[in-house]
DNA sequence: GCTGAAACGAGTCCTAG
DNA sequence: CTAGGACTCGTTTCAGC
């Protein structure tokens, strides 16, 4: 759970092309950074072992799949309790519909991203699962026009002036 | 661009199969689908050509890479015309703080998911790649407490009604 | 379009530096 | 920790169904 604040240009190098493509062979791998394929192995199997690594995952086009409307649904609870928190992220999460959930500070206590096939289902998803829920005070609906993903996620960039 | 309506059982599978681990090896998919490897190879490769999969990424922790917090920026911007938006979209995805981008329907024109290393790294960001722009009207900023992925954005789920 | 086997190439382990 | 080699396993192709 704490900063793994160790990581060598080389992790760094191997994160940033496994990003592009997760499935790149090791011996590509090597090739890049410059090492062998068997130390690419090992600093792989080390990145997994450190939880930075958290899965390789699938990057699925929602409108192929008939999820073509998307939208950002502002939840507030009205107690906002712990015995409600629990089972409402659990019952959201498990919707097909949603693809992303945010616990957040202010106003509105959650952010639910959704995907669905067009506005009838998207007014279905809000009524049904939304407002019909007791401890739901306030859903407040946003579509999104167009979305971007924004680059790897690397690196840290700090120069000598961490403070650990 | 269409929705590329068809999916065998097979197809659906194998999705949801590499959503989990995008990693997962032909000869595995094929014992749990119950085809043949050569057949996984095929169909996999049909989906990437029907633009159904659009990469495979992997999933780092920001936490680990020094990036502990995260935070959602709603963005007004002043006049929210074509010259501005273009730039100003390019921008906050060069940003290495960037997560994700999201151009909304409502009051706030943009959605920026950010992960930066404290609250000090929040403020400089918002002071300088944000609020300091011209065509930024106003900035809101809502720390994310918690996040949750949800499931594997599989299956459309609909009945014999589909309206082609 | 699916299968199975065969050839090729990559992933993995081990030993040594 | 890294490199190189050898073995194992996965991927890919192709002929046949």
């Amino acid at each position: 759970m704490a900063e793994t604040v160790a990581f060598d240009p080389v992790d760094l190098q191997i994160l940033r092309l496994l990003q592009n493509d997760a499935r790149t062979t090791y011996r590509d791998l090597a090739a890049q950074v410059g090492v062998a394929p068997s130390t690419c192995l090992d600093r792989v199997a080390r990145l997994r072992r450190s939880g930075v690594i958290l899965g390789r995952e699938l990057r699925l086009d929602p409108a192929k799949l008939g999820r073509g409307l998307e939208a950002l649904l502002s939840v507030q609870l009205r107690p906002h309790r712990r015995e409600l928190v629990g089972p409402f992220v659990e019952r959201i999460r498990a919707l097909s519909e949603s693809r992303a959930l945010f616990h957040l500070a202010g106003p509105d206590d959650y952010l639910v991203h959704v995907a669905v096939a067009d506005t009838a289902d998207l007014q279905r998803l809000v009524l049904d699962e939304f407002t019909s829920r007791r401890e739901v005070a306030r859903v407040e609906t946003r579509l999104i026009f167009q979305q971007w993903s924004c680059g790897p996620l690397l690196p840290p960039a700090r120069d000598g002036s961490a403070a650990s």
